[in-house]
DNA sequence: GGTCGGGGCGCG
DNA sequence: AAAGCGCGCCCCGACC
């Protein structure tokens, strides 16, 4: 392809003013290159998570994406096998590279340019087809809108990197588990975990036990006399055993060490930067996941880490108990929406449960995840009670599980339907007689639990990709914190990634951070406020419910709450 | 030598 | 106290 694609991506931008969508097979593969090159654009329709999420509708979520499979697809040939995820020779826990040409998808396909034309413009309109024959087409396509934003956002916040400062990440680890070990012993414990490892061995009766091995564990805490049924945290946490205590520290060392210790800075963090790569869509509720790094799992002591650079500062916002909001709107519930009126939603439902708030969180917890042991039942009677609405909803969703059925976010984006062994377990045999398969019951009641949770944590996910989608949008247009870039704003701004505008760094369910010059912050906690109101409107219309977002500007990360 | 499922635990 | 939902990634140990 030409080598001023680039240029001409930023030239249409800027002439076009914003007003203009791409059409391209994939945003992962194809803005990473635009972006390196100082290109930002708008908008854009993403075929392959379009077609991932109308195969999804369809009940075909395991067929391929592709723009190509796609295309075959609506040619009636066979579709090409799904692409290879990670390159030869790639070992786990390293960055990867992107490749392949701008705008060409990689892999065996379609190469001749032209052919790659055709195909784009045939399955776009295909898509609009499809996506116009929905139930719900405009919701539909605000998902569709929604989810091609997000691979744009999170492109940009790979590109940006989350600011990461390696020295303090490297005092922390020293400060817990002993100073770093030299390159010659890297893969042996660092000294605060040989100590702890001795001291549960020495605990134990004095032969070596690997506390990393759960099985030895076991056998060793049965020697000396206590049975465990699990080596896990609140397991050991219950159990009186001089072993015990250095083994839970041990526990929580060794996963820092290992998980986010001093490899994971050297595999990870490159000029003050960490940059994970996300996964659009990656988790069936439409939640991202990430590749490598572990990116939405940092553990919080390490947020210590994460620092502004001089000058700018971090707002962190983070949606207030977005789930029961979430129920409420769904249902439209207006007794549990007035209820929740307040900023504190369950200190607002705690009246119901005699002024405990930990018992209406509870509650709610419960009718959202299924659970119903213990205290459980009682608070889940109470809230059905009073709340009989928005408990309901949740209760056809988990009856519909039950029975193998499907159940859509508030978009639309569809939970995948049951397996053919799920089918199989759950099928009542046709003579009477028969003994059911005792699996079946645990079987549909797991699914119930899932198809219950999956409609309120997938319209969450819908309203914070919404909410991502707004507030990408609005920093965009905020205006720059001084005369040199005032000069700069409008059209000539337009197309061009801009290092000294506020950006969007980190994305984590139902919280976001942008780094930002520290005289933009005010602006960009409006920003916020403002995408978190448009949300709200665009995904559930009029509602009573309202979904603030805490707000903090932060030098470091763990200064946010 | 490699792969894979389970146990365990970090995040929401 | 955690569980009940969704993930990714570590280590171990069984297996090929």
């Amino acid at each position: 392809m030409a080598s001023d694609l680039p240029e001409a991506v930023a030239g249409y931008e800027r002439s076009a003013g914003g007003d203009l969508r791409w059409v391209w097979s994939s945003g992962a593969e194809n803005y990473p290159a635009l972006l390196r090159a100082g290109v930002r654009i708008a908008r854009c329709h993403d075929i392959a998570l379009a077609e991932r999420l109308l195969l999804g509708r369809d009940g075909r979520g395991g067929e391929p994406a592709s723009l190509e499979a796609a295309h075959a697809r609506l040619r009636g040939a066979p579709p090409p096998p799904e692409r290879a995820q990670a390159a030869p020779g790639e070992g786990p826990g390293r960055p990867r590279e992107q490749q392949g040409a701008l705008f060409e998808p990689a892999g065996t396909g379609i190469t001749d340019p032209r052919a790659v034309l055709e195909a784009v413009i045939a399955v776009h309109a295909d898509q609009l087809r499809r996506i116009a024959a929905d139930e719900h087409p405009a919701r539909f396509g605000a998902l569709v809108a929604a989810e091609s934003a997000g691979a744009l956002a999170a492109a940009e916040m790979t590109f940006a990197g989350m600011p990461w400062r390696a020295d303090v990440h490297d005092g922390l680890l020293s400060e817990m588990l002993g100073p770093r070990p030299p390159a010659a012993l890297a893969g042996t414990r660092p000294a605060r975990l040989t100590e702890l490892a001795a001291q549960i061995s020495a605990a134990l009766g004095g032969r070596p036990v690997n506390p990393d091995s759960p099985t030895q564990l076991v056998k060793a805490l049965a020697a000396a006399g206590v049975r465990v049924s699990s080596t896990r945290f609140w397991v050991l946490h219950e159990v009186d055993h001089p072993a015990i205590p250095p083994l839970l520290e041990y526990k929580e060392l060794s996963r820092l060490h290992a998980a986010h210790g001093w490899a994971w800075l050297d595999a990870w963090v490159r000029d003050g930067r960490f940059r994970p790569e996300y996964v659009v869509g990656g988790v069936v509720s439409g939640r991202w996941a990430s590749r490598g790094g572990g990116a939405l799992q940092i553990p919080r002591v390490l947020r210590r880490a994460v620092v502004a650079d001089p000058g700018w500062v971090l707002v962190v916002a983070d949606a207030a108990q977005l789930e029961p909001r979430v129920l409420a709107a769904l249902a439209g519930d207006r007794a549990f929406a007035e209820a929740a009126a307040g900023g504190d939603l369950y200190e607002g439902l705690a009246s119901v449960f005699g002024g405990d708030r930990n018992k209406a969180k509870k509650a709610l917890l419960s009718a959202m995840y299924g659970g119903a042991g213990g205290e459980a039942g009682q608070l889940l009677a109470v809230l059905r009670r009073r709340f009989p609405v928005a408990s309901g909803y949740v209760e056809t969703a988990a009856r519909a599980g039950e029975e193998g059925r499907v159940v859509r976010s508030v978009l639309g984006r569809a939970c995948p339907p049951p397996s053919a062994a799920w089918r199989a377990v759950t099928e009542e045999s046709g003579d009477e007689e028969a003994e059911r398969d005792p699996g079946a019951g645990r079987a549909s009641r797991a699914r119930g639990r899932f198809t219950r949770n999956f409609v309120v944590q997938a319209s969450a996910a819908d309203w914070a990709l919404v909410l991502l989608a707004a507030l990408r949008r609005r920093l965009a247009a905020l205006p720059g914190p001084g005369s040199a870039r005032d000069a700069g704003v409008g059209p000539t701004r337009a197309g061009r990634w801009d290092p000294l505008a506020p950006h969007l760094v980190f994305f984590q369910h139902d919280e976001v951070l942008v780094h930002c010059p520290e005289a933009m912050a005010q602006a960009v906690v409006t920003a916020v406020a403002e995408s978190a109101a448009e949300a709200g409107r665009a995904v559930f219309g009029v509602t009573p419910v309202r979904f603030p977002m805490t707000t903090a500007v932060v030098g470091c990360y763990a200064d946010a709450k």
